[in-house]
DNA sequence: AGGAATTTGTGCGTATGTATC
DNA sequence: AGATACATACGCACAAATTCC
């Protein structure tokens, strides 16, 4: 660290030394896939462009495609293209031996685990919102909302809002529903979450939050914004949760 | 099939098509290592002087001895040479070919994805602090603390602070760190992780942050805090990342 | 059917950076 | 410090497979 003549200021920012350059195409595309910026099986521009556009040579845009798909994330087939590799490992149907009813709630109390459970706020059946993106194969116009206090172990830790498809049941009453909400999909609207996506804010409680959920109505707090996938990959649900980080927090294990 | 004016003799030999050439090179040394022509450890003739005794480019030679490497039949070290390895194989992740650098990274842009970097504000070699739980072991009193500013694209999205052991390293310069400091810690420090854990919160951002961290000094925003394991289940790091969700969001993905 | 255009595969040569000895 | 050897990167030429007209 130098030894600066000059009067204490900003901490001067220095710049690591970078990766080398196929590695960080490599990466940018590989992170493209998982963002969806490419469809499975769509095809890549080819290396001239990609060079061009990456400002890469070509050779250097060559060996990043070739580590994506020694790594099976590309498809490079010789006078055809280079392609995107689908998932192509889609479990067949969750025996309930097999996965977890609540594998994909990622709400923990601050001590770790507790059990969920939910209290329904409302129920409505509504036109789709023009703002969420295309819905069950848009089948149906409408679709349901649901708005639910979520617990972990008796204390209210989140408020939720939830948009699923129409086009399973025409019509829906609050006793229908079951409090794990994806197996009431299994089990009752024929169709399983396979995949979800979260994006976490910054988000203010809405105003319909009840009384007995801690943190008062226009509070900042975490909002988790989700998107769910069936087996068959049409989007399913879509869905806002708003959290009591003081209680519980948003939780994920990389491995 | 070609009709001769010649009368009908003998079938015509025809030679076969050759495999390409950089196949044919690894097939020849890979024969030569089965054999025994060559030790375990024992260093190859350099990349030039095979090109020459192979009569081939050094890139096909280059293309050939990657490709032994990747079967984990060479080892090939910079400024060294290339090396015929024995029978034991304990081959660390192979960074490049397993999986992606920044896998544990789960910052994206609002249109998905993006290309991670850093640039650094602070290194500091501090006593553990006692809130931080068990590390590496106890091996050692200090860790590094590690402050940066990371970008996605060119824009910067969050600020970080980051623990880590000492014990790999009595002494740590800037200029030492690598810009992926997982890809730093496999490289350098001898470990890599392979598990994390994140906790979402609300937090504030710290007053250290600079001035191009487009969110203020005590802002209200998204706070992830992580614990890192490195393969043998020790826990290797401890991180704080304050990020501005209006550029960047945590994603996760299940499935 | 055929031929042109496109796209990846193979191979060559070179220059420069960086780690090792 | 200098030489050696691998790593990265650029650019070009041609071959082979595919696609399209």
């Amino acid at each position: 660290m130098p030894i600066s003549s000059q009067p204490s200021m900003a901490p001067q920012l220095t710049p690591a030394k970078p990766l080398p350059l196929f590695l960080r195409l490599a990466e940018l595309l590989a992170r493209g896939i998982a963002a969806g910026h490419y469809q499975a099986g769509e095809r890549l521009a080819p290396e001239s462009e990609l060079s061009l556009s990456l400002n890469a040579s070509v050779g250097t845009v060559r060996k990043a495609l070739a580590l994506l798909e020694s790594r099976g994330l590309l498809e490079r087939k010789q006078g055809s293209g280079t392609y995107v590799r689908g998932r192509e490992q889609d479990s067949p149907p969750s025996q309930t031996a097999s996965r977890n009813i609540y594998e994909f709630f990622r709400l923990e109390l601050e001590s770790g685990g507790g059990l969920p459970s939910a209290l329904l706020i409302d129920l409505k059946k509504v036109r789709k919102p023009a703002a969420v993106p295309t819905f069950g194969g848009g089948a149906s116009p409408f679709c349901y909302r649901l708005r639910r206090l979520r617990f972990l172990n008796e204390t209210p830790v989140a408020v939720e809002e939830i948009w699923f498809d129409a086009r399973h049941r025409e019509h829906l009453r609050i006793e229908d529903l079951d409090e794990a909400l994806y197996h009431f999909y299994e089990t009752e609207l024929g169709f399983w979450i396979s995949r979800a996506e979260d994006r976490l804010k910054v988000g203010r409680v809405p105003d319909w939050s009840p009384a007995q959920f801690q943190l008062a109505p226009g509070q900042a707090c975490c909002k988790i914004e989700r998107k769910a996938w069936s087996s068959g990959g049409t989007l399913e649900e879509f869905s806002n949760t708003w959290v009591d980080t003081r209680l519980a927090h948003y939780v994920a294990r990389w491995s």
